[in-house]
DNA sequence: CATTTATCCTGTAAGC
DNA sequence: TGCTTACAGGATAAAT
């Protein structure tokens, strides 16, 4: 669910009420949270216990703690929010949430940090860190935001791939931070159908769908993130207001906010894709 | 090798 | 009202 915008919303946060403080006591409450981690829900709650929090990092929709020593060497608590996964800074005492499944107490007494996660297919797990990455983050390409993202890398990258536009832009291998909504968002802007093959994309056009992903994920980030739901929020338990911002995703019916046909939804890998038929026509031959 | 699909879960909304 | 079905922001093992 949460894209790299609304990712970016929680390590902000826990940036700012997590970082130095050190960890006292961890808490799993549902096993299927820290299956990542390997060596156990033992072992994962023994790792954090007494570690100091250093930093909290992002790449793409992936989220890290850095933990105790500064550095490429060292270990962190590694987050993915997978579609319903939440940080929630709560006062100790504060009534558990439904689908509470981690919860991380602090020496401090302070405020405590809590995984909230309905569906349960985010978790936590404590990874070593090689080259500043988590080693389950290695081969996750840089996101958008990274100073060191390389459009023209990507979209080589994008064109030697054999598939369709929409299908390589989830593709975190290529470029991290994209899932359904900024994919759709995206390509609207730059007037593109998903279902256009890779390889027919011209340079500039590459140029243009780079461009626009930046910013659709920039503004989004401004706003907040996307919500439609209680299912996303930040730290505070606040929602987004991008989803007011929207073009494309989830307006089936809705006029195009440019040529105000109506937009239409279609199937897409077991989710849909929202597209304008006017501003975005299928390509003749498009990808299957 | 690259690419596509099926699947892991729970909750909500729509349709009958 | 209740029951059934479709669908939801993701990633990955397994299949093609």
């Amino acid at each position: 669910m949460p894209e790299l915008p609304e990712v970016e919303v929680v390590r902000l946060g826990l940036a700012e009420h997590v970082t130095g403080r050190t960890v006292a006591a961890v808490e799993v409450r549902h096993p299927r949270s820290v299956r990542r981690h390997l060596a156990g829900e033992l072992d994962f709650a023994a790792r954090l216990s007494g570690r100091q929090v250093r930093a909290a990092r992002r790449r793409g929709k992936y989220l890290w703690l850095d933990l105790d020593s500064d550095g490429a060497a060292g270990e962190a608590l590694l987050a993915h929010l997978g579609m319903s996964g939440q940080m929630r800074i709560q006062p100790p005492g504060a009534a558990d949430e439904t689908h509470l499944r981690v919860r991380l107490q602090f020496a401090d007494g302070g405020p405590e940090l809590r995984f909230i996660d309905q569906r349960t297919f985010g978790g936590l797990s404590v990874e070593n860190v090689v080259d500043g990455l988590p080693t389950p983050v290695a081969h996750i390409a840089r996101d958008p935001m990274d100073p060191h993202f390389d459009h023209d890398a990507v979209i080589a990258g994008i064109r030697r791939r054999r598939t369709s536009l929409k299908r390589a832009l989830l593709d975190q291998t290529l470029v991290s931070g994209i899932g359904n909504i900024y994919a759709d968002e995206a390509l609207w802007r730059a007037r593109l159908h998903g279902a256009r093959p890779t390889a027919t994309l011209t340079a500039t056009q590459g140029r243009t769908l780079l461009t626009v992903v930046t910013e659709v994920i920039t503004e989004a980030l401004a706003a907040g993130g996307t919500s439609f739901d209680a299912l996303y929020v930040n730290i505070n338990g606040a929602s987004g207001y991008f989803d007011r911002s929207l073009a494309a995703y989830g307006q089936a019916g809705r006029p195009c906010p440019r040529c105000s046909t109506a937009i239409q939804r279609e199937a897409f890998m077991n989710r849909s894709s929202y597209t304008c038929p006017r501003c975005q026509p299928r390509p003749r031959h498009p990808h299957p």
